[in-house]
DNA sequence: TCAGCCAATTTGATTGATCAAATGGCCGAT
DNA sequence: ATCGGCCATTTGATCAATCAAATTGGCTGA
């Protein structure tokens, strides 16, 4: 009979109970913990060792009662769609949690299929007042969630531009706080990294037209190239649309190879995945660059862009913060952040790769 | 000036606000929310259709004062290692924040590098009462976790057996709430669906020795051949252990082409992924099946098993309930679900395929 | 007729922290 | 000697809900 539960056993200190032990009033244990500033270092000292001796820890609870604070963050949790290009969100959500609990916050996750679902998600986790902010991705078109959320005065920051519904990137009426990764600049320091290397026919493996995202990054590609002199006609045909997908990509690549493709610009580390395997079917000569930088990516060896996520997550939480200590609605300056191209085996300049 | 703040314009409702416009006492509209039978139709349905109007939600912080409960689940997410493999956490967390949600609960991350970490990260948050409960995975040798958690008493349960120090999955000293998926029982079943193909001589592409789960699941395909006929020198020659990956899969997979194998029992997807594709540059004669289901797998028509995760997720929150509904500390009978085997495309019947 | 009982509802107390205001001690200036 | 002012600390009130106990009123049966 040893494994009791110990359950109650001794009752959890609460700031009453450590103030006795200290010899000190409840508020003094308080100001220990919120506004040390105003103790007398001996108490402080006093207080502190008491604290630490019987492990107390605030109750979340009772202190949001009074502060009107959680404490967290609310982050919708997506269904999974595809294995890899699901690595950015997974490395953002890690680092959002991370960086929320360096700053005494937490994550908390909802679903929602729809935007009217997530709609009344807001509603109740906020009219509960279990979180204080939301953290938002994957923006689209009529995005009706910033609206709800500025109109009601929720907190709240968003991964991904807003895009307008004329598809344009204009200003939303609404300015919110956003941060976004500028994906031309990804791509065109892609290809001017494969210029650099020699290679004069870079064809692009992207995805279809519409998606906002994959747009951009072609455009950063199709911009560098037409800089560098290569004609319209001629970039049509290094141009491929491919649903997202490792043998879309491979698909691509042959065909672009035969064309007289000597390297590619991905949209996505699958596509560059699968590309990156017809070129090596094909003899291995031709340059691969990839885009997210996956783990996968880099267990491969793909060269492939890489977001800086951790920022976007400082930023984004720094302006919910921002937002949560009163600052006035308009965010500090949403801006772009520029990838970084990582270079590894698949676009090293090898013997004869030269123009 | 329309876009104008309004927080606060109108107090936030409260059990009493909601009485007092009800013309009824604040118990009773507790009571509404919490135990409808205790109220008289009438009474009830006035107090509901006031909180309706005025969208009164209960605070969950003054809730959890009273109630002891945070209704919060704690679940530690990790940094991303595999971008293919992930998806089976990536599923099984949404499927618990899903189901939670569906329980009134909700989902709490925190980040922990090492056990010791993670124990500071189980008395933080228990000790503010921030969360009830913890779901746990990536169980390993001599984890902790278990230990610690039962020693005070805090509800949990894991989704992963417990392997004690000496490799073996005996019960651990502690018996706790787990639930694990018969990895054994996938491979068997995929074995077997090959063996009813046709095909006599199936490959094994599994990782290296000293993963439980990848020795596990190695076990399930030698198991079967060894019932139909296989014997050891020859199974020996058809396994094969490779670090996970697409790469490695499509390696190992030649290799075994030229020793004969026209069929492949994989231990991951990745592998899987990187097998098919070694046997359709072979001219697409034989049959491939991964594990975990994943998105990618599916999309490319991979055959592969299926782990039950909503199942797991439906038991580990339902043990954890139990628990927190003062069931003693033995678990409900712990159990190992079956994986279910979906058949696509890499492991269909094809025009002399057959024995 | 009225005690007794039951169901429906109300009142009082409590949860654990923080805010706001009050207290006590000590200093220098009047 | 006395008083305003300052500092460190304490006391009282409050946040919004729920638990536990008290109340109300209607109905039954001796």
């Amino acid at each position: 009979m040893s494994g009791e539960v110990p359950l109650g056993a001794v009752p959890r200190p609460t700031v009453s109970s450590v103030a006795l032990l200290a010899g000190v009033s409840r508020q003094t244990v308080s100001n220990a913990l919120n506004n040390p500033e105003r103790l007398q270092p001996a108490t402080l000292k006093k207080v502190l060792d008491t604290i630490e001796e019987t492990g107390y820890v605030r109750s979340a609870a009772a202190r949001q009662m009074r502060t009107a604070r959680s404490g967290v963050i609310a982050y919708r949790l997506d269904r999974v769609r595809d294995g890899i290009g699901g690595a950015v969100l997974d490395t953002f959500l890690h680092a959002l949690s991370a960086e929320a609990e360096r700053r005494d916050y937490r994550v908390m996750l909802y679903t929602a299929d729809s935007d009217e679902a997530e709609l009344r998600q807001f509603s109740r986790l906020t009219r509960a007042r279990t979180v204080d902010a939301f953290i938002l991705i994957e923006t689209h078109r009529d995005d009706v969630r910033y609206g709800w959320l500025s109109e009601h005065g929720i907190p709240f920051s968003v991964f991904g531009r807003p895009w307008s519904s004329d598809g344009t990137n204009h200003q939303h009426s609404l300015n919110h706080a956003w941060i976004d990764v500028d994906g031309a600049a990804g791509t065109a320091q892609a290809t001017r990294h494969l210029l650099e290397l020699g290679h004069r026919e870079i064809a692009f493996v992207g995805w279809p037209h519409g998606s906002e995202t994959g747009d951009e990054r072609r455009r950063g590609w199709a911009e560098t190239l037409a800089r560098a002199g290569t004609d319209a006609p001629r970039r049509q045909s290094l141009d491929s649309w491919q649903p997202d997908g490792i043998l879309s990509g491979s698909n691509a690549a042959r065909r672009l190879l035969d064309a007289g493709a000597t390297a590619f610009v991905c949209a996505s580390d699958s596509l560059a995945i699968g590309a990156y395997s017809a070129v090596q079917a094909a003899g291995g000569q031709g340059a691969v660059v990839g885009f997210d930088d996956t783990p996968t990516a880099a267990a491969l060896g793909l060269s492939s862009v890489r977001q800086p996520l951790d920022e976007a997550v400082g930023w984004a939480l720094g302006s919910v913060f921002a937002q949560l200590d009163g600052a006035p609605g308009v965010p500090g300056e949403p801006s772009l952040l520029t990838p970084q191209l990582v270079v590894r085996a698949s676009s090293r300049p090898v013997r004869g790769t030269t123009a």
